[in-house]
DNA sequence: AAAATCATTTAGACAAATCTAAAAAAATAT
DNA sequence: ATATTTTTTTAGATTTGTCTAAATGATTTT
């Protein structure tokens, strides 16, 4: 039922790759993780015994059933550490993570059931990932890339697909954020450059590597 | 400079252990950590060797100033998150201290000083223990037993000695908690027990054993 | 002061998680 | 269909933290 450090963070990165329906590689699994592959198939054997992992030798492997269930009690941690830290403590935007990562690991179902209440039970992190219920279940935006909203309708950004330190910069420059009302005013198909603004603020540009990146949900009307 | 979760419980029970100027035993600290001396003597070597602690074979040992830096820092960790789960999560008493047991090993400082801060500095835990400053500077109480005040003269109760759930059973019944305010009626010295009593509540009975564990300072005048 | 007892350390083992180097299987290219 | 390359696994070693059993040091009793 308890699960080690190690083995947590092997099921997290496992859920993570594994798309729906897919199989991992070793060396894939590897990469992320950044150990060496034999230490991956080490760890595969352990997992397979404790029936979190579908894995034949030189096949790849995928969670079990049981496997997405501890996969998903994880990552409910983690979001929910990092909505905590974004909204109480007022860490940035950025740093959210890394500590969320340790976090994470504490296990005790009463600490965080009384933490997702505490905070209001949010259905999503501050990168705009979906944070599971306490029974795995989460919740979809019905979201749309910026690339693909007609012009002049304003929409909310949601979700940013890549959080790495140098798109946030340039996000962060534009006061964008999770949140932000923003429309389209014109769309530049020589580069797929996007002409956007917010509400009452100046108008300017998102590259086309930054914009697919930025996704919208419809305005809250409540 | 980052310490494993088993260094950092180590520190912390030789901490507990040692009062100003005394020194440990083996047998002592195994019987804390619930070990057995022969692993204490080898992470004594390890801690030696790291310099936390001053520690010659068969003399028994204690932490340096550097291995006291190191225990205030877990302890004031352990302390603020008592204090969290207590203040926003509601958890009761004697809950806080298992999963602050976890919490305490999650190593960031700039999380502690946020949630510091946050907390609005407090600076006791749910069970009056003193929280240190970020640096390991401790308030204390002036505090005395409830066994050694005055008669009719109402003061706070601002720790307890025992955290044992029989003691906290005893407390709770009897509405007594951190801030409570008591008076002594009358003390019976046939077996030293004391009639005691809230503002405007019935007076009830404490006996000897309970009553050492209660200490009391200064009704706050602010 | 020697014997008996108690506390502590040493020696050697083990499980967990990692590594390197070598072997084996699978995939790809010729 | 072979040969070559890539991926994965195995074999054996290492580190950390623990253990048991035996040896040694310190303390207490007679
Ligand atoms: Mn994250
Ligand atoms: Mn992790
Ligand atoms: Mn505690
Ligand atoms: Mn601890």
């Amino acid at each position: 039922m308890l699960y080690t450090v190690s083995e947590e963070n092997y099921i997290k990165a496992i859920f993570h790759l594994q798309g729906d329906e897919g199989m991992v590689t070793t060396n894939a699994l590897s990469a992320e993780l950044q150990t060496r592959p034999a230490s991956v198939t080490d760890m595969l054997k352990k997992l397979k015994t404790k029936k979190l992992l579908v894995y034949e030798k030189y096949q790849g492997f995928r969670l079990s059933a049981e496997g997405r269930k501890v996969a998903l009690g994880i990552i409910r941690r983690h979001r929910l550490w990092e909505f905590f830290l974004s909204e109480k403590l007022r860490f940035s935007w950025e740093e959210v993570h890394e500590v969320a990562e340790q976090l994470e690991h504490v296990t005790s179902v009463k600490l965080i059931d009384k933490l997702d209440e505490y905070l209001g039970y949010p259905r999503f992190d501050p990168h705009g990932d979906p944070i599971p219920d306490r029974n795995g279940k989460i919740a979809t935006h019905e979201r749309i890339c910026i690339t693909a909203i007609p012009p002049d309708h304003p929409m909310e950004v949601c979700h940013v697909g890549n959080q790495s330190p140098e798109l946030l910069d340039i996000l962060r420059h534009n006061h964008i954020a999770i949140g932000t009302y923003l429309s389209v005013r014109k769309k530049f198909s020589f580069d797929n450059s996007l002409e956007v603004c917010t509400a009452n603020g100046p108008a300017f540009v998102l590259s086309e590597a930054v914009a697919k990146h930025v996704w919208m949900k419809k305005i809250d009307t409540i």
